[in-house]
DNA sequence: TGTCTAATTAGATAGATATCGAATTATCTT
DNA sequence: AAGATAATTCGATATCTATCTAATTAGACA
């Protein structure tokens, strides 16, 4: 089992702990419903909702599908999961001690690059740089799950706002594959040098 | 596995989103620690500290032990773990829907003593109503484990007001038992008629 | 293109909570 | 008993966030 990032497991417990979005994601658990469903079972009003939802998604817990004008969301139950398991151990609870991120073990490269709080600084200039970043940021992404573009965006944006730049980068690097509009990350012997 | 109360898990999720909060479990998670160390590990006074270290007690996720006048707090691990788990149960999850206590399933007796919150209205009169109280009471004990007089009476607190009513007569009903401040959960059996 | 609908975003306000210094409590020491 | 120490409780303030209405965006459809 892998040790979550101090500041997404932050997230995590956040986007959980208000009344109403428990009651969303409790909703959610039984099936696919649009925000006005939403507002009208939990007769809050729409933009109430939709804040809420926004927090669950920054934080991957639902995500959204859109057929027309109508948002339909979902519940990600295997995000849920991870995160939740993860409280439970003790490895990952001392990772929260220090209140930065864990930066022990990274290539020194990608160490240079990153903020106490993990994020990156900068858009590295030379490939030989570029590379271990991306490989590290690749790695944010679960293998063998398919994320929709919104869904790379947001992950990105954990890490760098410039989410264009990093996604064509992933992409180009054949880290990310593409098609029809959904993306999954590649086999590491895929990866270009 | 057993599905919480909405409002227990809700308690234990605010318990957690706070940055302070997840850097004591962190601190904790590597060995006990005092109220000062913990203030000068983490930059805050003690007042704050307390204020969170209370919260995390309230939630069962720490647990206190004094020696003279230096109070040890030490993780509570297996409730964390228990907690996080039920996170990724699409059961748990939808017990969330309704932002009500559970109620469904109940003895009937139980189920009017209790408010859509899942809290105790009163104190029942008759004895034929007290004991079906004060059984689904003790079940909020977790089996097997020991409990400090402060601890049951957190838990107590959560449904009724007078903890010192409803602790004495569990002990009465010879449902929890009591040694040199220690309590526990009595086995089925044992308890009174 | 204009209109309708669903959702999001912006801006304002009310409510919740994190933090601190001061006062209090509980325990130990002499 | 008196003073010292560790923690908690109290009360005030500052920060954060939940909620609403109003304004805006984006898609459907005629």
């Amino acid at each position: 089992m892998v040790v979550e990032e101090p500041a997404l497991v932050l997230q995590f417990v956040k986007a959980l702990a208000h009344e109403s979005r428990l009651r969303l994601l409790g909703l959610l658990a039984a099936r696919e419903h649009s925000v006005q469903q939403l507002a009208a079972l939990l007769s809050l009003k729409e933009p109430t909702v939709s804040h809420h939802l926004s927090l669950l998604r920054e934080a991957g817990l639902v995500r959204m599908r859109q057929d027309g004008n109508t948002h339909w969301y979902n519940l990600e139950l295997r995000t849920v999961s991870r995160l939740g398991r993860t409280l439970g151990m003790r490895e990952q609870l001392e990772t929260f001690a220090s209140g930065q991120a864990n930066l022990a073990g990274l290539d020194r490269t990608v160490r240079n690059y990153l903020t106490a709080e993990g994020r990156l600084k900068a858009f590295p200039a030379t490939r030989k740089k570029r590379r271990p970043i991306l490989v590290w940021l690749v790695r944010q992404f679960e293998d063998g799950r398919r994320y929709s573009e919104a869904e790379v965006n947001a992950l990105i944006e954990r890490r760098h706002h410039d989410r264009e730049t990093f996604r064509r980068e992933l992409v180009g690097y054949r880290m990310l594959a593409r098609e029809s509009g959904v993306y999954w990350r590649m086999p590491e012997a895929d990866w270009a040098p």
